[in-house]
DNA sequence: ACCTGAACACCGTTCAAGT
DNA sequence: ACCTGAACACCGTTCAAGT
């Protein structure tokens, strides 16, 4: 009789399957994530999965919760902006650390419980700093999503298929061809052009979200001072 | 000999093709938007369609272009804050008629020629409102997402799954038992709450994304007199 | 030039059965 | 209580063939 030679299997249950989903969709991506393939990964056939999990919507859920509680808790320490600050940075950390949470926390409306902690704490920050529950809710809502560390990109790569190796050549040509018809675009895009050589510096993606959050931040502190409520909206 | 009873079809081409997938994902949401239902609905077996788009990618790419296309163009007669505001609004609106849109948007890196077209007429617009290019640059990327009208709702019922119907009871049960654990969430939830009767108003989503957006506008027009550069960037 | 039919390699999920 | 195996109703896409 063969010996088994598969290692021996721990027991299933709902956080090793959480747990693994997420290292499989850090490695592969969240496409190539199905439940076959996490079944796989474990070294168990497709159906054991559901029973730790009712189905692939409620999988995503957990990954969810499980990548949420890794943002760094609120900073008592430090006054509200500070801390709002920090926290979100913390947000965009661990969103780099799991590049496909961006899709699933969009794709969901994502009521879960740590989910709701999330933005419980969150709130508690502007509440504790002075806002008004009126203002704070708008400010939630211009908040948005870069509360989760959603970094905005023009072009997104990484929302994207994996992009073809650069070719510096066809680059190049690519951007003199856009020079005619987009001359804006390349205008703003940190190009700099001597000669016939072109080269795009890119985006410091760190500077930008920073510059958008503080730019929010800002102009929620001087709404906050000025006394700002919607009381003054116009009638719809 | 029986008759054939279905209606004379018209011979495929890309643009019926894709006017029918937008139809389709209008009336039957994204995710059931699969090659084998737009071509029954075409009335032609699947592998017809191939020959008018590469494949599923490229059938979404051809769906962002007809919705982008129909955002309006910029207002010249306005100054630049009035005309971005007008033209995001537009987008807005697009987006309020294609609910599906906004997954479908982020989900690609959208470089297509009607989407530079679009992002270029927008930068023209800033540039034209005396915004240095390194400015627009910055101002683009902190407008975002919400250049495409994207509104940040903080529980986005249009991402998720349709929601079952409003059972009131069952609503107000758990808006009291999320009274203990989610104070703050309540508190800035324009809930009212007399006697024993919870009543959740909603948000105003127009309200909501004017603000956000206008928070944005103002936020930008003060870099810009104030002779903003990103020279004053602290070094990395 | 355009459309078809059969097939391939995948999905998520059900049901009834095993231990 | 937990895992299995076979099956169902779907996918996107290929290939070779029809008209």
């Amino acid at each position: 009789m063969a010996q088994v030679l598969v290692a021996p299997r721990l027991r299933l249950n709902r956080d090793r399957v959480l747990q693994a989903a997420v290292q499989l969709a850090d490695r592969i991506g969240i496409d190539a994530l199905s439940m076959r393939r996490l079944a796989e990964e474990l070294g168990v056939v497709p159906m054991a999965l559901y029973k730790h999990v009712a189905n692939k919507d409620e999988l995503l859920d957990g990954m969810v919760d499980v990548i949420v509680a890794e943002i760094d808790p609120p900073n008592g320490d430090l006054g509200w902006k500070a801390a709002v600050r920090l926290r979100v940075l913390s947000a965009r950390q661990m969103l780099l650390r799991h590049p496909w949470a961006r899709s699933v926390l969009e794709s969901r409306t994502r009521e879960t419980p740590t989910v709701l902690d999330y933005m419980e704490s969150t709130i508690g920050m502007f509440l504790a700093g002075g806002f008004s529950a009126d203002l704070t809710h708008h400010v939630m809502h211009a908040l948005g999503s870069r509360m989760w560390g959603f970094t905005q990109e023009l072009f997104d790569a990484s929302a994207g298929p994996d992009r073809p190796p650069v070719d510096i050549a066809a680059q190049v040509a690519q951007l003199q061809a856009m020079a005619e018809r987009y001359p804006h675009i390349l205008q703003i895009s940190e190009v700099a052009t001597h000669d016939d050589s072109v080269v795009a510096r890119g985006c410091d993606d760190r500077f930008e979200f920073e510059f958008a959050l503080d730019l929010l931040l800002d102009g929620f502190e001087r709404l906050r001072d000025a006394g700002w409520s919607s009381d003054a909206r116009p009638t719809a």
